[in-house]
DNA sequence: GTGAAAGCGCTAACAT
DNA sequence: ATGTTAGCGCTTTCAC
């Protein structure tokens, strides 16, 4: 592959002025320009990025840090990041931590090594105060997870909010029983929506019993079923259950299944996230959606804002509860 | 952030050393070795990858182009992907195409680049004439898909065999009007499943009834509740199909629910891939295993074993018929 | 309008 | 065992 020497020598002039014709300076004469593009043309030759790279200092190349591809959630987010950044110049790079951190340092490393430029965090597991660390000298944003302390920027939904209107919904629909399958508590999500689902119960008068929540390890399909079967053991069944993921509402509604109950009759199912499987269950489920691709193209503008060295605020992201089968009365 | 020059300074050492020293080599003393890492302790110093790679002519980053990030079927694969490179010192930037010639293009530029080493495609609509130009002078795999006249390495199964194997369960079943809703057949898989369905056929003795193909735009759930819709028309139902994706046949399975048939008494239904949610479904979904993960691995294999100069074949590998209750008699 | 030359941060050949 | 030096491919200042 031919490099930038070649070129201009090829056209007769310095490399200064194929530097020049390739970031479309607009100090060269027409004729100068096409003798350069012809002999790129002629050479088949590709600027080096890593060239270019070294010498600006940047990669134009953005890591989105998420804990494993296996969630459906987070695609349509990606989708939103990679358009808007794509559309910006920059390239962004899938980075899979599974929440291990010995993984998540080689891709905090790439981006003290300049391999990368920022990062937009979308991992729930991320070790904050590494994450802040980088955050002193290096553009970081924070996707649907976020700093409490409010010290790196975030685009999020008021997680309390939703997991309230949920309640409300179910209540509404004569509930008085309802189960949590949360995920482990740890996550700040968790924490906020297990505060809504409690705050529901408060102000309609439902008392809250603790053996209606149940905790699981992971978002697996697995566990949902897993909090069903628990259940089932107790003295007095709930008749409902929110479930803070899709998949946990999925794995759920297959164990309720399997044990001849009816869904919406006999058990009432809410998931989150509006997955695209959580409209093809039978039946379908009802589900908050967040704006997932419009959370993306934001988290990347903020990203990208911070690497051209303005200052930006966090974002509050609106929500949606999406009424289907599983709670139709 | 310091460099290596810096670093050297603050030790009293030359930059050669403190190279030295990063690298491992094993010709620096255990006291200089000391002196080095100590300074670059105080310094805070990380070595800067873009000035390694521009040096050394490699970015030691692997791309893995895939159509959308949507499809569930990838997920195994990538995870497979990313942790043989990770073992081997390779990162893995995963791209979506879209299945836009632009957007395409800008990944195999990024490897004339040298921004990254090599591409694993598990893109069926990839322009297989600008990827073998690529492949002349770089390192390129193919996963699942793959071109038709070997001149790039692949990693696949045998898709034809594997319908075959379907279409003989389900004529063992007793079905003798089986649909094939099949993707568009300008992909080498469809052809090859097709292929498959029709040698079924043949062999069993059974007409070949073209109204019972349903060619589809894409793989979304969509598609496959369209081609039930479909053969709901023709004066002879089918009573049993063949979806050559888990997606279509969930969509499919949604659509036949709808319609008030009962799956499998009435209708027998197979997809392929094996995707998480083909278990949740209800009933659970009759599917053809890849092994996914081993299929990851071993192409990441090949990309490496090419970057390092060595020759790599083809490789098929087998499949497996999981039958789950939407084909039990 | 264009060229010469320095330098981004690193490594490797060569010299000592 | 360590230092000196050149150069990977590019951009940019400074001359002209």
């Amino acid at each position: 592959m031919a490099n930038i020497h070649e070129v201009a020598k090829q056209a007769g002039v310095s490399s200064a002025t194929v530097s020049r014709v390739l970031n479309e300076a607009p100090t060269v004469t027409e004729k100068t320009r096409q003798k350069v593009e012809q002999a790129i043309k002629q050479l088949n030759y590709e600027p080096s990025m890593l060239g270019r790279n070294l010498r600006n200092s940047e990669s134009r190349l953005l890591l989105v840090l998420i804990p494993n591809f296996s969630n459906p959630y987070y695609t349509e987010i990606i989708n939103g990041i990679e358009d808007y950044s794509v559309e910006h110049g920059y390239n962004i790079l899938l980075c899979e931590t599974d929440s291990n951190p010995k993984r998540e340092n080689t891709f905090f490393n790439m981006v003290k090594n300049k391999l990368a430029d920022g990062i937009i965090s979308m991992d729930p597991t991320v070790n904050m105060s590494k994450l802040q660390d980088l955050a002193l000298d290096h553009a970081i944003v924070m996707c649907s997870e976020y700093d409490e302390y409010e010290r790196i920027p975030y685009v999020a939904i008021d997680n309390e909010a939703a997991a309230y209107k949920v309640m409300k919904h179910l209540i509404r629909l004569g509930h008085d029983q309802i189960a949590l399958i949360n995920s482990d508590e740890k996550f700040l999500y968790a924490r906020q929506r297990r505060k809504g689902y409690e705050r529901a119960l408060e102000e309609f008068g439902l008392p809250l019993r603790n053996e209606l929540i149940y905790n699981t390890q992971n978002l697996d399909f697995q566990e949902g079923a897993q909090a069903i079967r628990k259940f089932s053991q107790l003295e007095r069944n709930p008749t409902a259950a929110f479930a803070v993921s899709d998949t946990l509402a999925i794995g759920a509604l297959k164990e309720v299944n399997v044990r001849g109950l009816k869904v919406p009759e006999d058990f009432a199912l809410v998931g989150f996230d509006n997955i695209s499987f959580s409209n093809m269950t039978n039946p379908t489920l009802t589900t908050v959606a967040q704006p997932m691709y419009q959370m993306g193209t934001t988290a990347a503008s903020m990203l990208i804002k911070q690497l051209q060295g303005q200052e930006v605020d966090s974002i509050m992201m609106d929500h949606e509860l999406i009424i289907r089968e599983s709670t139709l009365n």
